[in-house]
RNA sequence: GGUCCUGUGGAGCAGUUGGAGUGCUCGCCGCCCUGUCAAGGCGGAGGUCGCGGGUUCAAGUCCCGUCAGGACCGCCA
């Protein structure tokens, strides 16, 4: 080793030691006749002083890469600093070595100043000698171990499996790779490694994991990179509680290690239905209130078109309340329309409730009639100076989905949100199908999640309605983990493509080579797959996964560092066969 | 594909109703300085106001286009 010390871990205990110490020039203080500097390693930031050599010393600039030897000694009384860990001490330069230079810097490495996305990542590598940076990369180095550690403790067996396959049916977009041996034929990056972990249940491995990349080719959002990685798990031989319980062990272990936040008792569980009820989302937000109301039933016979138009289709109409609402000034309560629009609502009803009076104003309340009026109040939980928004559609779905995110904006307009608390759930009893444009069907997991054992024979009747054995854990509004029990029986499976509208052929095609291990005896199985760069950027308490990515790319899929992806030659480009004809249609 | 925000020396930002090539903090270079810890003092260098076009007597400022970064919707577990 080149030093005989980590710089951060001296402490008064070790006053006349003789150390070497290597680390960089975090910031100099230079008086002439002494010199102190901040030398940062790994391990944190030491002072050295500098009293002799002192040409040498001069010339020192940040970031330079250095050795020192010297004694450590107690700070002169009244000279310490309680601001560092090392503050007691610091050490007097005998000799100084550098290692390397460093060029003056395109940003600044200090812990207070933050400088743009792109140039930070362009410059990641100084980005990440910044005391944030680096601990956000240590956290998701100390969050992986200790998920390996419960898994293992388990007798979970870690196991790679391809990142060149055929895609794998989960609905995104898929990166492709031409192949050079095969032209006109192309791999495809996995979008997870669903197929294959349920293979390795046929294999008897029975117990997996796998911290594994996966792609997707869509668009970005800031919780979303085309490369990503998930904590993947599966188990043969279990139930869905089975799995719950493998998974709250996992996260109660990160947050009470990494968050210091002890999860009291179980995680509540929330059907699908009820979060959608109650909330407006398949993964709301517990850390406050504001539930929706439900109002189908109350406004029936209404004459305001907007409602009775949602009422006539079958549909719903529903409320939500801003807590304080009505002290909003006109343009503030135009900014909802706005707002609503914006996620292609065509508006966002409200009634105001007047602060001293609790009478019901604002445009749609001259479309109710008294007795609705009268009610609205009660009926919503609302209080006078609250405001009332109200969404209708004929798809239920739809006007839940504006309420909720309504309430994801109330609570941050009105300051309900207790930033320091956590919140989980499981969401359980997802449905099995949503309704495709054309009328047909998809599943909402992936085609291979079991009905539970209450739709197991029955879920054709009634595909809008049949639940399926398919959970999320959601923290803080946030989908951190999901997964499913798995169809093992070629009858069940065989139905499902069959709703599905995929055809013998086309499963053949797409997934014979499941279909053909499923004829082997394949067991019962289950898994689940958390979001590991999700879990990482809560636990680190950062607002996007690129800060616990080391080399995350800018929302453009472009990599500011390497300038990835660029053109290829034309020779690479004969090679790779990107241009090849393919030897059969694809279907 | 759509909506919105941002783009001004190396970094972070300010720049009024359009009015002289504008400024602040940090950094950089030089000198001074023996107890600082965001050290301090003096001096200095460094700019195609992202790019292109337009309106105007006059554009960092207004308009159109475009590029880059970011947030959201669509999309995506």
């Amino acid at each position: 080793m080149i030093r005989t010390h980590d710089a951060g871990s001296l402490r008064a205990t070790d006053a006349g030691a003789t150390v070497t110490l290597a680390g960089w020039v975090a910031r100099r203080r230079d008086h002439g006749g002494v010199i102190f500097v901040d030398l940062r390693d790994g391990s944190g930031v030491v002072q050295v002083v500098f009293r002799e050599d002192m040409d040498a010393a001069h010339a020192l600039r940040n970031e330079y890469c250095v050795k020192v030897v010297g004694e450590v000694n107690a700070r002169p009384a009244g000279n310490e600093n309680p601001e560092l860990p090392t503050g007691a001490i610091e050490v007097i330069v005998s000799d100084l070595e550098v290692l390397s230079e460093a060029a003056p810097l395109p940003i600044p490495v200090d812990d207070d100043v933050n400088a743009g996305d792109d140039i930070r990542l362009r410059y990641r590598y100084l980005d990440l000698r910044r005391g944030g940076p680096a601990k956000a990369l240590r956290l998701r180095s100390k969050a992986s171990q200790i998920a390996r550690t419960v898994l293992h403790e388990r007798d979970f067996l870690e196991i790679e499996t391809p990142t060149l396959t055929r895609s794998t049916p989960e609905g995104a977009r898929d990166f492709l790779v031409p192949v050079r041996l095969q032209p006109g034929s192309w791999y495809a990056l996995p979008q997870s490694p669903q197929l294959f972990k349920q293979l390795l249940m046929v294999g008897g491995m029975e117990r997996y994991y796998q911290i594994a990349r996966c792609y997707r080719d869509e668009d970005f959002r800031a919780d979303r990179q085309p490369e990503f990685t998930q904590l993947d798990i599966e188990m043969s031989f279990v139930t869905q509680e089975d799995v719950i319980d493998l998974g709250e062990a996992i996260v109660r272990n990160l947050w009470k290690e990494l968050a210091g936040h002890e999860i009291a008792g179980p995680i509540p569980h929330i059907t699908y239905l009820d979060a959608m009820a109650r909330y407006g989302s398949d993964k709301p937000d517990l850390r406050y209130g504001v539930e929706l109301t439900e109002l189908t039933d109350y406004l029936r016979g209404t004459e305001f078109r907007v409602f009775a138009g949602a009422i006539a289709d079958g549909g719903y109409v529903g409320a939500v309340v801003m807590p304080g609402g009505a002290a909003q000034t006109r343009k503030e309560l135009d900014g909802w329309q706005d707002w609503a629009k914006a996620r292609g609502a065509r508006g966002l009803a409200y009634v105001v409730l007047d602060a001293e009076t609790g009478e019901p104003r604002g445009p749609v309340a001259k479309n109710l009639n008294e007795a609705h009026l009268s009610g609205l109040a009660d009926a919503v939980g609302a209080k006078p100076g609250d405001a009332i928004f109200f969404a209708a559609a004929a798809e239920r779905r739809e006007a839940q989905e504006l309420l909720g995110a309504a309430r994801v904006e109330i609570a941050r307009r009105a300051n309900l949100i207790d930033e320091s608390a956590w919140a989980f759930c499981w969401v359980v009893d997802a449905p099995m199908f949503e309704k495709t444009d054309d009328g047909g069907w998809t599943a909402v997991h992936h085609p291979f999640t079991s009905p539970n054992a209450e739709w197991l024979d029955t879920f054709e009747s009634a595909p809008d309605r049949a639940l399926a054995y398919a959970y999320d854990i959601v923290c803080n509004g946030n989908e951190i983990g999901g997964g499913s029990v798995r169809i093992h029986r070629g009858d069940v499976q065989s139905r499902v493509f069959d709703l599905l509208g995929i055809s013998t052929e086309e499963a053949q095609d797409k997934f014979g080579f499941l279909l053909e291990a499923f004829k082997y005896g394949p067991p019962p199985h289950a898994g689940i797959a958390f979001g590991w760069d999700r879990v990482c950027m809560l636990l680190a308490g950062a607002d996007s996964i690129r800060e616990v990515i080391a080399f995350p790319k800018t929302r453009g899929g472009f990599d500011p560092l390497t300038s990835a992806p660029t053109p290829i030659t034309a020779q690479q480009r004969k090679e790779a066969g990107v241009d090849a004809k393919p030897v059969a249609a694809a279907s």
